[in-house]
DNA sequence: CTAACTCATAACCATCCAGTTATGTATTAT
DNA sequence: ATAATACATAACTGGATGGTTATGAGTTAG
């Protein structure tokens, strides 16, 4: 299980993330694939994967020649869990505020 | 609204993050207050503030010759959206398996 | 009025980072 | 065997970025 850091700063990078929704909405890819429509070089494509990696966001799977990559949209729990926390503070304002208005309309 | 892309680059940083859970839990707070425990310059908790306030995270309010800063947790909308859809794919699986698992019961 | 205080901005610097090209290592095709 | 393919890694580069000190602008205190 990865820190939110380096989730988040793996995210952070909109290339990155790019390749990252296209696995999760097209499922397992090739590199060479992924480097087609990112517009910029197999090797840029190739070190974004290894950060994603990194953070546990993709897996790899080797085959022949081809490595295969794919989302592990789990990874996003570790998000989850702090974005739940300081949402809460959201909705526990919002809900001072519901109370306040309600004694206010007494 | 700000875009993901914003409010992931703005919590990308850790001093960036631990300010913006400071203000959640503390609530509303100077600059110096931020300054005192932060670890780094005035001028550079000024320069994450104002990051952090382009992303639509925190507010702040002038008073006297003090700037108090609070959060904004509800900017962090954009963010629970995104991984609303990406966590989605995750269960999505998590679904097939389970019916995948629930077929084989049988 | 002057001094001290709070903060923001400017100027600068070191480091990081996302991209590049070049090259190496397997693997498949001829 | 040779050539082509698929990918990773190394070395480099320019620009972004997080930090610093210096300074300015506005506000309170003496």
């Amino acid at each position: 299980m990865q820190t939110p850091d380096t989730i988040f700063k793996s995210l952070s990078d909109p290339t990155r993330r790019a390749i990252f929704e296209r696995l999760c909405r097209g499922g397992e890819q090739t590199v060479w694939m992924l480097t087609e429509d990112a517009g910029i070089s197999q090797p840029a494509v190739s070190k974004h994967l290894g950060i994603l990696k990194l953070a546990g966001l993709v897996g790899d799977r080797r085959e022949g020649r081809e490595t295969h990559y794919s989302a592990k949209p789990q990874a996003l729990a570790p998000l989850l869990d702090w974005m739940s926390i300081y949402a809460a503070f959201w909705h526990e304002r919002f809900d001072h505020l519901e109370s306040l208005l309600n004694r206010m309309d007494q």
